[in-house]
RNA sequence: GGGCGUGUAGCUCAGUUGGGAGAGCACGGCGUUCGCAACGCCGGGGUCGGGGGUUCGAAUCCCCCCACGUCCA
């Protein structure tokens, strides 16, 4: 069974039995900053599980890719030299939100991999909690597991929470026996629940979630219990396949021969090459398709784990003998590879590709200047063994890794201390850990779940910018109160509103609340998501408010028709640039308010002029056809299917709305829209520049605020025309000459001063030196030219200059060489510009220096002239 | 978020007790050549990342910011 079989049918067996198959989340978490990386199959479910967000299904299964690398579960440093650690992988999993329990997901499971998958029972074992009786009872009932084939284990191994705090429960694992050919050598006689170094594996987790856990430990029964679990797509088709390493299988090998035809290198010929080669297809499977689900290498975060898995590939590919970019046409590869089950992992092939590219090239140049520095500290150390604190600059400040630095120190006969290294790094821990100020996760407010319990806020404001609404709840500094004096600034509820809460990159409205006299009670801010469905409303009351009060609230219509014109303009921008520049623009972050709109988007160059102009003309065409924006409400599998653009990163519920402009524009989005895009009026993209590698800003005002800027530009272009006196058509031309001018001016200047520099020259060199006097009015660097002069055609001589300017005096001095060992040109300088209360010095041969007082110059310069005569 | 490093001509970079902004390549002109490559001569090209400070004087020292690199979290 090939592995993308093995996919379908678990999918298929339980769509079979009624559960929604849904497709894979990115592998950057929606709304989550806990999650560094999409690492479980149960992370899009998350908010189901807490309640926090309902679907119209109550049974999923999926097929969900993973990356465990950074942050908690980090196994990036054993990918490679074990036959089961990987970066990336993908976790199959069947889900109940409340629906069946235990006894059906034993039942599924075992049917699943016995009948469907035919997995031979004298194979298996069984695990459950130390304490559920339950899932043993079960185990022996639903699935006949002989009591002998079933363990008991504690809560490291079989009790599973999400975090600290909320819904946990016991677990039960299926394991299969590969075989004593498995087993580490010498532990071949070892049994289970011992792994044998590898004969036994975990292939399948059933989770219980029936308990939620408080803050203080405490458990309580959930009232619908739930079932989460998950299976290694590698695990189990190394099972199926009848192989010992998942990376022997049809999902991974063929990767790893691909590579090696890159390298040249041979897979099985010696222990190095095999590592490099399975680091390398291992972490093309992850570049491949972090880069494809929008991350980008860079210096921090997400980008600087997948900068790391990607230097890692090169660094081991570099130490067999790689010189070239390879990795780039790997992660083509894998996308062809997966491509019968990722099919849109082809459309980015292009993008992926090039930024593979760059970042090899980065790579090469990074690694050459560290190769430098690290020749010179090895000229520089005495002995052969190389110091900690140097081995440690060379890792921290330059990236050259331990292992690189231990290939060339062999190279040239050094050695590396370990241990001293080690300790430098545990100084470099300790400060980090000193400075980090605590994780500020998204701590979920708790009355804001409360609240939500009561029921989502409807949102009347796609329709309608006033309405009544009842308040529900009242919080000042987030704890909840039954009223809010006059004056207070706090957060309201209503159990519906016309205000939109912040989200996709709107910001929330703006206006006032009104008591049914008319009365104004408050004025509000803005509005956001409390928690999902539940719009907050900040205040600053002007009367006081008490919870169950009903109160007109009215959306600052002026505002949000401008917020309405930004975002649609914002829809347009996004379909013009695919149509100017290409379908691999893809949005990458976007911010709608009312004064402009902002909008990040994958593309690897700066957009040119004609570009730019191109997708402002397009972009006005499509306002001036003034076509009418329909808002449709349809499943998501029916709005992709349709075409609709959906985002990286982005999550949606089952139903979502699209947004359309007809034969133009087509996006799942939840803002709020003008109704025909002429109401937009005109839309001006005032700014285009690099948000970092690979990804675009632009930044774009419309309507009224686009009209003032054209009103500004006009008025600055008017005034520029009268200060130069040239009328607007043959306004650049005008300053052209003007700067063309500019310059002659400038070079006669310089010119002048030259002359002017020969001219005094010529008049001193009559007599002999030494040269010490006044030349007001020359410039410092006149002088330099002078001294050096005088010095050059005289062969022998010592110059002193000073030049007094605006009451503060510049001096310069210069010596001949052959005089230097008696005249210093800084002492000199000193001497000079001490006597007129300043300073100065510089090299023997040329000095310069400065005073304030003029005044005193001529009997200073009288004094340095009898010293010099004296002494020569 | 913290540490270290880098930022100088279109490109690659040099520039130490603070005192002349430079090299190579690229570009333009002229010359040598049947032509090309190559070479010779001449030339254009710089907010020394930005801002502030110290100083008579800052590419150089100090502070802040920005960009990039790198490591830790």
């Amino acid at each position: 069974m090939t592995g993308h079989q093995i996919r379908q049918r678990f999918l298929d067996f339980f769509a079979e039995r009624g559960h929604r198959v849904v497709r894979s989340g990115s592998l950057v978490p929606a709304n989550d900053p806990t999650l560094l990386f999409t690492n479980a199959g149960m992370n899009q479910f998350k908010d189901v599980f807490l309640g926090l967000e309902k679907r119209d299904y109550t049974r999923a299964c999926s097929s969900q890719k993973c990356v465990r690398a950074g942050g908690k579960h980090n196994d990036l440093e054993n990918v490679g030299y074990t036959r089961r650690h990987h970066t990336f992988f993908e976790m199959l999993g069947n889900f109940s939100f409340g629906d069946y329990f235990k006894a059906d997901a034993i039942a599924f499971a075992w049917d699943l991999i016995i009948r469907e998958y035919g997995l031979p029972k004298e194979r298996l074992y069984v695990t459950v909690f130390r304490e559920d009786d339950d899932a043993e009872a079960l185990w022996q009932k639903v699935a006949g597991v002989p009591k002998d084939r079933i363990f008991r284990l504690d809560e490291a191994d079989n009790f599973w929470q999400m975090g600290e705090t909320g819904p946990c429960g016991p677990c039960s694992e299926i394991h299969y026996d590969l075989g004593p050919q498995a087993a580490e050598r010498g532990r071949e006689s070892e049994q289970f629940p011992s792994d044998a170094g590898g004969r036994f594996v975990e292939i399948w987790n059933l989770v219980f979630m029936q308990f939620d856990r408080d803050s203080a430990g405490k458990l309580t029964p959930l009232p619908r219990p739930s079932i989460d679990t998950g299976m290694g797509l590698e695990r189990i088709a190394t099972v199926l396949q009848g192989k010992l390493s998942n990376y022997d299988t049809d999902l991974i090998h063929p990767i790893i021969v691909e590579a090696g035809t890159l390298l040249g290198a041979c897979y099985g010929s010696d222990e190095r090459t095999d590592v490099a080669l399975r680091i390398a297809a291992d972490h093309a499977r992850a570049a491949a398709f972090l880069i494809h689900d929008g991350v980008l290498p860079s210096n921090d975060g997400r980008g600087y784990v997948l900068r790391k898995i990607m230097r890692r590939a090169m660094r081991n590919a570099r130490l067999i003998g790689a010189e070239e970019p390879f990795l780039y046409k790997l992660t083509g590869f894998v996308a062809e590879l997966m491509s019968p089950s990722y099919p849109e992992m082809l459309e980015s092939v292009q993008r992926v590709a090039r930024i593979v590219k760059d970042e090899e090239h980065r790579y090469a140049t990074t690694f050459l200047q560290a190769e430098k520095v690290f020749g010179e500290e090895l000229a520089r150390i005495q002995g052969n063994v190389v110091p900690g604190a140097v081995s440690f600059k060379l890792y921290d400040t330059y990236g050259l890794a331990l292992d690189e630095q231990e290939e060339i120190a062999r190279e040239r006969g050094f050695a590396i201390d370990r241990e001293a290294f080690e300790r430098e790094m545990e100084v470099q821990r300790e400060r980090a850990r000193a400075s980090w100020k605590g994780a500020e996760k998204g701590a979920v407010v708790p009355a804001y779940q409360k609240l939500l319990e009561q029921g989502r806020t409807k949102f009347l404001g796609y329709s309608e910018l006033d309405g009544e609404g009842r308040v529900i709840g009242l919080l000042i500094e987030k704890q909840p109160v039954d009223e809010v004096p006059a004056g207070a600034q706090a957060e309201l509820v209503f159990d519906q509103t016309p205000f939109y809460a912040e989200a996709g990159g709107q910001v929330g409205d703006c206006g006032a609340l009104y008591s049914a006299s008319g009365e104004k009670v408050a004025e509000v801010r803005s509005a956001f998501p409390g928690v999902p469905g539940l719009t907050v409303h900040r205040i600053l009351a002007h009367a006081a408010i008490r919870t169950g009060d009903v109160l007109r609230a009215e959306v600052a219509a002026a505002l949000r028709d401008a917020t309405r014109r930004n975002h649609t303009a914002t829809h347009l921008l996004h379909a013009s640039l695919r149509q100017v520049l290409g379908t691999h623009v893809k949005q990458a972050g976007s911010v709608v308010e009312p004064s402009r709109l902002r909008f990040d988007f994958t593309h690897y160059a700066a957009m040119d002029r004609a570009e730019i102009e191109e997708v402002e003309r397009l972009l006005n065409e499509q306002i001036l056809r003034n076509a009418g924006v329909h808002t449709d409400v349809m499943p998501l599998d029916r709005a992709i299917s349709t075409g609709a653009m959906a985002l990286f990163g982005e999550k949606y519920g089952e139903q979502v709305r699209v947004v359309t402009v007809p034969d133009f524009s087509r996006e799942l989005c939840g803002g709020t829209h003008v109704q025909r895009t002429g109401d937009i009026g005109i839309c001006k993209i005032v700014y285009e520049g690099s948000i970092s590698a690979g990804v675009r800003r632009i930044e774009a005002i419309t309507g009224e605020a686009a009209l003032r800027q054209y009103q500004e530009s006009t008025t600055a272009i008017r005034r520029i025309a009268d200060l130069v006196r040239a009328s607007e058509p043959e306004l650049i031309e005008h300053v052209e000459k003007l700067l063309a001018r500019e310059k002659t001016l400038e070079k006669q200047i310089e010119q002048l001063k030259d002359k002017q520099v020969s001219a005094k020259v010529k008049e001193l060199t009559v007599g002999p030196p030494p040269y010490v006097l006044r030349v007001d009015g020359m410039d410092r660097q006149q002088m330099r030219a002078m001294a050096d002069s005088l010095r050059n055609q005289k062969g022998s001589a010592i110059v002193v200059l000073a030049s007094a300017e605006d009451g503060s005096v510049a001096i310069v001095s210069a010596v001949s060489n052959d005089l230097t060992g008696r005249f210093h040109a800084g002492k000199l300088a000193g001497a000079l510009a001490q006597a007129i209360g300043g300073k100065g010095g510089g090299r023997p041969d040329m000095a310069e220096g400065g005073g304030k007082d003029a005044s005193r110059l001529d009997d200073a310069l009288d004094g340095l002239r009898r010293e010099i005569a004296s002494k020569l």
